[in-house]
DNA sequence: AGTATTTGACCCCC
DNA sequence: GGGGGTCAAATACT
């Protein structure tokens, strides 16, 4: 499965830019929030249980602009120097609740 | 085989 | 009671 000519991949290569925006990240919920119009989907540390990152990120979709995803992050990274080290020096300052939007067109 | 990911159910808060 | 959030188990892909 996966032929590397799908526009699936071209979608989820977007997706992991998200999901990967300086942080390794993995899916552990999906909810459909009352008022929105898509799911909105909980991502949590990969070394929640390594490093003890309690940071979670929230990735909801706003409602005018199904192309536009809203990134949320909630708590604070202490894995700073243990996971993701590459892009996160432009996006560490996660300390309480952020909001970012990404993803355009 | 291992890890990451998915769906459902349960729990918590307002 | 409703909404939102998290965890657990099962499945799929590498």
């Amino acid at each position: 499965m996966m032929q590397p000519n799908q526009p699936t991949v071209v979608q989820r290569r977007v997706v992991v830019n998200l999901l990967d925006d300086g942080f390794k990240w993995s899916k552990y919920g999906q909810k459909d929030i009352v008022g929105a119009k898509h799911p909105r989907g909980f991502y949590r540390c990969t070394h929640r249980n390594s490093t003890g990152c309690r940071a979670t990120k929230q990735v909801q979709r706003t409602d005018g602009n199904p192309s536009l995803f809203n990134v949320v992050y909630l708590g604070e990274h202490t894995c700073g120097d243990n996971a993701a080290s590459s892009e996160q020096s432009q996006d560490k300052h996660s300390s309480g609740t952020l909001a970012k939007t990404t993803l355009q067109g």
